[in-house]
DNA sequence: CAGTGGTCTAGACCACGCC
DNA sequence: GCGTGGTCTAGACCACTGA
């Protein structure tokens, strides 16, 4: 390697966090190719193999994809649920889930409970923004997301950008140059709440429904939390599926 | 490679499949250091960066572990729980979590049913071996596990195996030389049937209790899926917390 | 056919654990 | 100091894609 040899990181870690911030920083666009092992290679002094290394371990994060015989291209930035999970019938791990309809409710503000703040690294009552929004099988309601962000990071957030079809992490990418990574994701069943089950569409005579409720930590590619996401899902009869590695 | 150039598999994962087989069979026990990648290079014929690659995608798939400097070792089957699943109090994502107490219930038989049989890649109807066991937490109850396995695969299970320490997983590993992978998890929240609610001990006047109900399929290394596992959790105060890749 | 990713080698050197 | 895993290189060949 010819210049980059400032920290003690490996020369394939030096290229991988390279090509990290060249990616978030827009300069490929969504399945566009990369420049071949080789151009690359050449282009940062260091051998096809040592290239090859960092590509794969992009590949391996789910940020890039490689065809043989054509190139290496800019994987797009999964949705809101997931390279792994879906709704599908209990019971039948093959089926080929329905698609979800995503609809934005609000963004609002407000500050961090001691356990997000914890979970985010901030101090207490930092500010937070909040995005709410719904998602409709067939046209009724499955599940109501609640995404907290920390404000200072994604000051000048839109409200309009977050009705487009990109959803939460296709907006923060797009124009934030953030890409999160789930962390961790906690699972309890719990009784609907009233608020959540209003929104829900959950009203009336059965309105003690049990809710399969999920906490979720993301961070960016630095391992920065930057997400704290409560969702709702009814699972009467459907199932939040994940596919494992 | 002197010899096992039968397949057109690469080079890598020959040796890769040959390892796996040799794990199986347990030529080296949990915690044993396989040879060095030179004496198994020079061992397979094949160079030090193919058989390096070989134990490189063991050790992402958890079955070996590397200390630099010291050498490659077998790691230990992991438990019920898998590596990466915990019981924790909700909104701790940073929590040591208790350990749990594990209680054999019983074995017996049954007949697929079709959602099973489908899963499993078996007849309908087709017998299983049923495996019911408790978890406990701090001595109260908090998992049940029903585990269904083809009984033609692990016949001459014996109960007195799954009283051990080892687990399903670790029993069918020692007794069988079958690691299982999981496949595919499905999380649902449900009101507690009755015979579930009685063994985990919700009883009388609050027994209309919401139950975190995971169903998970997993298979052996070779892709054949072996097990369908129902487990019912009470999320009352604890989460079911998932850590990510 | 040329260009790309995918595999494999031989040899070198480094960083770490241990005696 | 020696043996281990960890990195890096240069060069070779294969398999696939698409013009």
């Amino acid at each position: 390697m010819t210049v980059n040899a400032l920290k003690r990181q490996p020369l394939y870690a030096q290229v991988k966090l390279l090509l990290l911030q060249r990616i978030g920083a827009g300069e490929w666009q969504t399945h566009d190719a990369l420049p071949s092992e080789w151009e690359l290679a050449d282009e940062l002094g260091a051998s096809q193999g040592t290239v090859r290394k960092a590509l794969s371990e992009l590949v391996d994060a789910g940020l890039l994809y490689r065809q043989q015989g054509r190139g290496t291209y800019v994987a797009p930035v999964p949705g809101d649920w997931g390279d792994d999970a879906r709704l599908v019938t209990p019971g039948l791990f093959t089926e080929q889930p329905d698609e979800l309809a995503r609809e934005f409710l609000g963004l609002s503000r407000l500050n961090a409970s001691e356990d997000i703040a914890e979970a985010l690294q901030l101090r207490r009552l930092a500010p937070l923004l909040r995005i709410r929004q719904l998602w409709r099988r067939h046209g009724s309601p499955v599940a109501l997301d609640d995404v907290l962000l920390p404000a200072e990071v994604f000051e000048g957030m839109d409200a309009r950008w977050l009705r487009g079809s990109a959803g939460v992490y296709g907006t923060l990418q797009q124009r934030f140059g953030v890409r999160l990574k789930i962390v961790s994701e906690q699972f309890r069943a719990e009784m609907l709440p009233r608020e959540e089950a209003s929104l829900l569409g959950v009203t009336g005579m059965v309105a003690d429904v049990p809710a399969l409720c999920l906490l979720r930590l993301s961070a960016d590619m630095d391992g920065r939390p930057l997400e704290w996401r409560q969702r709702y899902c009814l699972t009467h009869q459907l199932a939040y599926t994940v596919k494992h590695g």
